[in-house]
DNA sequence: CAGGATCCGTTTCGATACTG
DNA sequence: CAGTATCGAAACGGATCCTG
């Protein structure tokens, strides 16, 4: 569908850092959803629907397959519930560490914001903050087999 | 516009670091925008709409309102030619750079990506880079009798 | 001519209802 | 619980027109 000009900007616009990167995470849901992913740990379609409860269930969904689709995160089977599917961050997730971290910082500075103390904990040595969840990651990592 | 259902998710979502602020970064042309006048000097309508053929006119001119009224850059007229306006970061705008370095470092890590040279340059020496920027805008600054 | 504003067809988003 | 289907609303993109 949609062939009315042919290239719909993606094609026209590769070449120069972050044009192609702002194709996946220039719209309002990715970021959040890496966020929480990333800071507070959130690893399934139902934690991730109740925190932003202004997000329609097919946007959910369409964010999360396009994540993955982007190598970004993945979806795997629960260790605990073969049922059930956790979404996890994969390494090109975990890298993004230092954008959400800068992000946050910049927010906190120029917005009014909640969880300062996290913000307290980025501020004071960003590099053990990042080194921190980095450590968890690879934690969770080794747990899930791979 | 757009009082479909009274709070459009920015209420509903405040209070958590990031949120307020994607709604303003969160689409597809406000980072590149940003990272052009930054990175690469633009400062003019014209620059920008010729950079990214693909933006159409009244987008442009609608991101450059938000961003406006957003504190991310300002309008002022050309000191040379006063019918020219010219677009400039504020200071808000210039603290994004940190985010925008580690975004282009992470699309460079992770896409393919033009301009290496900049990418060295941004890798070589983070604090650096950032503190030259920086610089550069500050003279900008005081050459517009700011 | 720079910097938009307006109109219009197309694409994407989002709220709700519904389903395995 | 974890999504899919539907459909109206909003955003987008292109072309054109306006204004200083």
């Amino acid at each position: 569908m949609s062939k009315t000009s042919g290239k719909s900007g993606s094609e026209r616009r590769s070449g120069c850092p972050l044009n192609a990167s702002v194709e996946m995470l220039g719209d309002r849901w990715s970021l959040l959803i890496i966020r929480d992913m990333m800071l507070r740990g959130f690893r399934s379609y139902k934690e991730l629907m109740e925190c932003y409860e202004g997000i329609a269930t097919n946007i959910l969904a369409d964010r999360l397959r396009k994540l993955i689709e982007y190598g970004i995160i993945a979806a795997e089977p629960d260790p605990q519930d073969r049922r059930k599917v956790n979404y996890v961050l994969t390494r090109k997730g975990m890298d993004l560490a230092p954008v959400l971290t800068e992000m946050v910082l910049w927010a906190a500075a120029h917005e009014e914001t909640g969880n300062q103390q996290l913000v307290e904990l980025m501020r004071g040595d960003k590099a053990k903050f990042l080194a921190d969840i980095r450590a968890r990651w690879e934690r969770t990592q080794a747990a899930s087999g791979k």
